[in-house]
DNA sequence: TTATCAAATGAACAGTTGTTCATATGTTCA
DNA sequence: TGAACATATGAACAACTGTTCATTTGATAA
Protein backbone atom coordinates (compact mmCIF):
# COMPACT_ATOMS: atom_id res chain seq x y z
CA UNK A 1 0.00 0.00 0.00
CA UNK A 2 1.68 3.00 -1.02
CA UNK A 3 1.80 6.62 0.75
CA UNK A 4 -0.98 7.91 -1.13
CA UNK A 5 -3.24 4.83 -0.77
CA UNK A 6 -3.17 4.80 3.12
CA UNK A 7 -3.89 8.61 2.97
CA UNK A 8 -7.11 8.08 0.61
CA UNK A 9 -8.39 5.37 2.89
CA UNK A 10 -8.03 7.45 6.09
CA UNK A 11 -9.47 10.59 4.52
CA UNK A 12 -12.44 8.36 2.92
CA UNK A 13 -13.25 6.08 5.82
CA UNK A 14 -13.08 9.33 8.04
CA UNK A 15 -16.13 10.89 5.95
CA UNK A 16 -18.53 7.66 6.38
CA UNK A 17 -18.35 8.40 9.78
CA UNK A 18 -20.55 10.18 12.57
CA UNK A 19 -18.54 12.92 14.64
CA UNK A 20 -15.89 12.14 17.48
CA UNK A 21 -18.21 13.79 19.90
CA UNK A 22 -21.07 11.19 18.63
CA UNK A 23 -19.07 8.64 18.81
CA UNK A 24 -17.83 9.63 22.35
CA UNK A 25 -21.22 9.78 23.43
CA UNK A 26 -22.08 5.98 22.17
CA UNK A 27 -18.97 4.63 24.31
CA UNK A 28 -20.20 6.27 27.49
CA UNK A 29 -23.87 4.88 26.39
CA UNK A 30 -22.74 1.54 25.87
CA UNK A 31 -20.26 1.29 29.22
CA UNK A 32 -23.71 1.20 31.08
CA UNK A 33 -24.37 -1.91 29.67
CA UNK A 34 -20.91 -3.35 31.00
CA UNK A 35 -21.49 -4.16 34.09
CA UNK A 36 -22.81 -7.31 35.18
CA UNK A 37 -24.38 -5.64 38.64
CA UNK A 38 -26.16 -3.16 35.76
CA UNK A 39 -26.96 -5.44 33.30
CA UNK A 40 -29.00 -8.05 35.92
CA UNK A 41 -31.17 -4.71 37.20
CA UNK A 42 -32.70 -4.06 33.54
CA UNK A 43 -33.06 -7.50 33.12
CA UNK A 44 -35.04 -7.58 36.34
CA UNK A 45 -36.53 -4.60 35.32
CA UNK A 46 -38.02 -6.27 31.81
CA UNK A 47 -40.53 -7.71 33.79
CA UNK A 48 -42.00 -5.10 35.71
CA UNK A 49 -41.45 -2.35 37.62
CA UNK A 50 -39.37 -2.83 40.99
CA UNK A 51 -38.52 -1.38 43.88
CA UNK A 52 -35.32 -0.87 44.76
CA UNK A 53 -35.39 -3.43 47.91
CA UNK A 54 -36.65 -6.35 45.52
CA UNK A 55 -33.59 -5.06 43.51
CA UNK A 56 -31.18 -5.71 45.61
CA UNK A 57 -32.63 -9.23 46.63
CA UNK A 58 -32.83 -10.03 43.04
CA UNK A 59 -29.21 -9.49 42.32
CA UNK A 60 -27.87 -10.06 45.85
CA UNK A 61 -26.24 -6.87 46.06
CA UNK A 62 -26.68 -4.13 49.23
CA UNK A 63 -29.06 -1.72 48.85
CA UNK A 64 -26.45 0.89 48.88
CA UNK A 65 -24.55 -0.56 45.71
CA UNK A 66 -27.79 -0.47 44.05
CA UNK A 67 -28.78 3.05 44.55
CA UNK A 68 -25.04 3.77 43.02
CA UNK A 69 -26.18 1.83 39.85
CA UNK A 70 -29.30 3.13 39.77
CA UNK A 71 -28.18 6.85 39.67
CA UNK A 72 -26.11 5.82 36.84
CA UNK A 73 -28.89 4.64 34.92
CA UNK A 74 -31.16 7.13 35.57
CA UNK A 75 -28.43 9.65 34.49
CA UNK A 76 -28.27 7.65 31.33
CA UNK A 77 -32.02 7.74 30.38
CA UNK A 78 -32.64 4.41 30.79
CA UNK A 79 -34.67 3.88 33.69
CA UNK A 80 -37.74 5.88 35.34
CA UNK A 81 -38.50 6.61 39.04
CA UNK A 82 -41.91 6.86 40.77
CA UNK A 83 -41.90 7.24 44.09
CA UNK A 84 -44.70 5.13 46.24
CA UNK A 85 -44.78 6.30 49.64
CA UNK A 86 -41.62 5.06 51.12
CA UNK A 87 -40.61 3.56 48.03
CA UNK A 88 -38.59 3.98 44.68
CA UNK A 89 -40.37 1.99 42.22
CA UNK A 90 -37.91 1.89 38.99
CA UNK A 91 -38.93 0.71 35.44
CA UNK A 92 -37.07 0.80 32.41
CA UNK A 93 -37.33 4.26 30.20
CA UNK A 94 -37.18 2.89 26.77
CA UNK A 95 -37.56 -0.03 24.35
CA UNK A 96 -34.17 -0.24 22.49
CA UNK A 97 -32.68 -0.97 25.38
CA UNK A 98 -34.37 -4.85 25.47
CA UNK A 99 -33.63 -4.51 21.67
CA UNK A 100 -29.64 -4.23 22.27
CA UNK A 101 -29.97 -6.57 25.38
CA UNK A 102 -31.26 -9.42 22.83
CA UNK A 103 -28.75 -9.04 20.16
CA UNK A 104 -26.14 -9.12 22.97
CA UNK A 105 -27.44 -12.27 23.55
CA UNK A 106 -27.78 -13.72 20.19
CA UNK A 107 -24.08 -12.98 19.72
CA UNK A 108 -22.91 -14.79 22.68
CA UNK A 109 -24.91 -17.73 22.60
CA UNK A 110 -24.19 -18.81 18.98
CA UNK B 1 -45.67 -4.23 50.05
CA UNK B 2 -46.03 -7.03 52.66
CA UNK B 3 -42.92 -9.31 53.59
CA UNK B 4 -44.94 -12.14 51.54
CA UNK B 5 -45.41 -9.68 48.50
CA UNK B 6 -41.07 -9.24 48.25
CA UNK B 7 -40.60 -12.66 48.36
CA UNK B 8 -43.29 -13.60 45.10
CA UNK B 9 -42.33 -10.75 43.40
CA UNK B 10 -38.48 -11.43 44.01
CA UNK B 11 -38.62 -15.20 43.42
CA UNK B 12 -41.04 -14.45 40.03
CA UNK B 13 -38.35 -11.73 38.59
CA UNK B 14 -35.56 -14.36 38.99
CA UNK B 15 -37.63 -17.24 37.20
CA UNK B 16 -37.77 -14.75 33.87
CA UNK B 17 -34.25 -14.18 34.15
CA UNK B 18 -31.42 -15.80 31.95
CA UNK B 19 -28.88 -17.18 34.57
CA UNK B 20 -26.60 -15.38 36.19
CA UNK B 21 -23.35 -16.80 34.60
CA UNK B 22 -25.12 -15.62 30.96
CA UNK B 23 -25.34 -11.83 32.67
CA UNK B 24 -21.84 -12.22 33.49
CA UNK B 25 -20.73 -13.02 29.90
CA UNK B 26 -23.40 -10.72 28.24
CA UNK B 27 -21.96 -7.36 30.43
CA UNK B 28 -18.31 -8.31 29.24
CA UNK B 29 -19.33 -8.50 25.89
CA UNK B 30 -20.93 -4.40 26.22
CA UNK B 31 -17.67 -3.56 28.34
CA UNK B 32 -16.09 -4.22 24.50
CA UNK B 33 -18.89 -1.53 23.26
CA UNK B 34 -18.20 0.84 26.49
CA UNK B 35 -14.85 2.58 25.22
CA UNK B 36 -14.35 4.98 22.78
CA UNK B 37 -11.14 3.95 21.15
CA UNK B 38 -12.95 -0.14 19.96
CA UNK B 39 -15.88 2.08 19.16
CA UNK B 40 -14.59 4.23 16.86
CA UNK B 41 -12.10 1.02 15.43
CA UNK B 42 -15.26 -1.01 14.65
CA UNK B 43 -17.13 2.41 12.91
CA UNK B 44 -13.93 2.63 10.83
CA UNK B 45 -13.88 -1.20 9.54
CA UNK B 46 -18.06 -0.77 8.88
CA UNK B 47 -16.87 1.05 5.52
CA UNK B 48 -13.92 -1.53 4.86
CA UNK B 49 -11.12 -3.95 5.92
CA UNK B 50 -8.31 -2.12 7.36
CA UNK B 51 -4.89 -2.39 8.26
CA UNK B 52 -3.44 -1.25 11.77
CA UNK B 53 -1.22 1.75 10.58
CA UNK B 54 -4.35 3.00 8.96
CA UNK B 55 -6.75 2.19 11.75
CA UNK B 56 -4.50 4.11 13.95
CA UNK B 57 -4.18 6.86 11.59
CA UNK B 58 -7.97 7.36 11.73
CA UNK B 59 -8.27 7.09 15.14
CA UNK B 60 -5.77 9.26 15.90
CA UNK B 61 -3.87 6.98 18.58
CA UNK B 62 -0.58 5.21 18.63
CA UNK B 63 -0.14 1.96 16.84
CA UNK B 64 0.44 0.51 19.87
CA UNK B 65 -2.69 1.38 21.36
CA UNK B 66 -4.38 0.37 18.61
CA UNK B 67 -3.14 -3.24 18.88
CA UNK B 68 -4.20 -3.53 21.65
CA UNK B 69 -7.60 -2.59 21.16
CA UNK B 70 -7.82 -4.96 18.38
CA UNK B 71 -6.66 -8.27 20.31
CA UNK B 72 -9.66 -7.33 23.29
CA UNK B 73 -11.94 -7.14 19.93
CA UNK B 74 -10.53 -10.45 19.07
CA UNK B 75 -11.02 -11.51 21.71
CA UNK B 76 -14.39 -11.27 21.82
CA UNK B 77 -14.60 -12.56 18.13
CA UNK B 78 -15.54 -9.28 17.34
CA UNK B 79 -13.06 -8.93 14.47
CA UNK B 80 -11.04 -11.14 12.36
CA UNK B 81 -7.04 -10.92 11.09
CA UNK B 82 -5.94 -11.74 7.29
CA UNK B 83 -2.28 -11.08 7.32
CA UNK B 84 -1.23 -9.59 3.69
CA UNK B 85 2.54 -9.56 3.69
CA UNK B 86 3.78 -7.48 6.63
CA UNK B 87 0.70 -6.23 7.49
CA UNK B 88 -2.44 -7.22 9.46
CA UNK B 89 -5.92 -6.03 7.79
CA UNK B 90 -8.77 -6.38 10.60
CA UNK B 91 -12.77 -7.03 9.37
CA UNK B 92 -15.62 -7.21 11.26
CA UNK B 93 -16.98 -10.80 12.33
CA UNK B 94 -20.38 -10.64 12.94
CA UNK B 95 -23.43 -7.99 11.71
CA UNK B 96 -24.86 -8.30 14.74
CA UNK B 97 -22.14 -5.27 15.34
CA UNK B 98 -23.54 -2.87 13.10
CA UNK B 99 -27.46 -2.83 14.05
CA UNK B 100 -26.65 -2.78 17.91
CA UNK B 101 -24.17 0.27 16.87
CA UNK B 102 -27.12 1.55 15.44
CA UNK B 103 -29.69 0.97 18.42
CA UNK B 104 -27.45 2.46 20.74
CA UNK B 105 -27.12 5.49 18.56
CA UNK B 106 -30.94 5.68 17.95
CA UNK B 107 -30.94 5.94 21.71
CA UNK B 108 -28.94 8.82 22.22
CA UNK B 109 -29.77 11.04 19.31
CA UNK B 110 -33.34 11.03 20.28
C1' DT C 1 22.19 -12.36 5.68
C1' DT C 2 20.86 -7.62 6.95
C1' DA C 3 17.94 -3.57 6.78
C1' DT C 4 13.42 -2.03 7.02
C1' DC C 5 8.68 -1.76 7.76
C1' DA C 6 4.34 -3.55 10.19
C1' DA C 7 2.36 -5.37 14.06
C1' DA C 8 2.23 -7.50 18.67
C1' DT C 9 3.43 -7.68 23.42
C1' DG C 10 5.02 -6.80 28.38
C1' DA C 11 5.71 -3.69 32.15
C1' DA C 12 4.59 0.44 34.36
C1' DC C 13 1.60 4.06 35.52
C1' DA C 14 -2.29 7.17 35.87
C1' DG C 15 -7.03 7.43 35.82
C1' DT C 16 -11.44 5.32 36.39
C1' DT C 17 -14.92 2.27 38.43
C1' DG C 18 -17.71 -0.44 41.77
C1' DT C 19 -18.34 -1.66 46.38
C1' DT C 20 -18.63 -0.87 51.32
C1' DC C 21 -19.48 1.71 55.36
C1' DA C 22 -21.42 5.46 57.62
C1' DT C 23 -24.63 8.89 57.38
C1' DA C 24 -28.29 11.88 55.54
C1' DT C 25 -32.73 12.55 53.44
C1' DG C 26 -37.47 11.52 52.76
C1' DT C 27 -41.91 9.32 53.95
C1' DT C 28 -45.36 7.24 56.92
C1' DC C 29 -47.67 6.34 61.05
C1' DA C 30 -48.46 6.55 65.92
C1' DT D 1 -43.24 15.39 67.52
C1' DG D 2 -40.46 10.89 67.36
C1' DA D 3 -39.73 6.16 65.75
C1' DA D 4 -39.22 3.15 61.93
C1' DC D 5 -38.49 2.10 57.35
C1' DA D 6 -36.82 3.01 52.42
C1' DT D 7 -33.70 5.23 49.68
C1' DA D 8 -29.87 8.32 48.45
C1' DT D 9 -25.34 10.04 48.97
C1' DG D 10 -20.31 10.99 50.24
C1' DA D 11 -15.81 9.31 51.33
C1' DA D 12 -12.48 5.78 51.11
C1' DC D 13 -10.40 1.97 49.07
C1' DA D 14 -9.26 -1.96 46.18
C1' DA D 15 -9.51 -3.62 41.64
C1' DC D 16 -9.55 -2.82 36.90
C1' DT D 17 -8.61 -0.40 32.44
C1' DG D 18 -6.28 2.11 28.73
C1' DT D 19 -2.23 4.35 27.30
C1' DT D 20 2.69 4.89 26.71
C1' DC D 21 7.31 3.34 26.14
C1' DA D 22 10.52 -0.09 25.06
C1' DT D 23 11.16 -4.23 22.96
C1' DT D 24 10.13 -8.36 20.22
C1' DT D 25 8.22 -10.90 16.51
C1' DG D 26 7.07 -11.45 11.70
C1' DA D 27 7.55 -10.50 6.79
C1' DT D 28 9.66 -8.55 2.68
C1' DA D 29 13.24 -7.20 -0.43
C1' DA D 30 17.98 -5.96 -1.40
Amino acid sequence: MSHDDHQDTVTAVKQTMPDTDTLFELADFFKVFGDSTRIRIMCALFERELNVCCIADIVGMEQSAVSHQLRILRQENLVKVRRDGKQSCYSLEDDHIQKIFEMGLEHITE
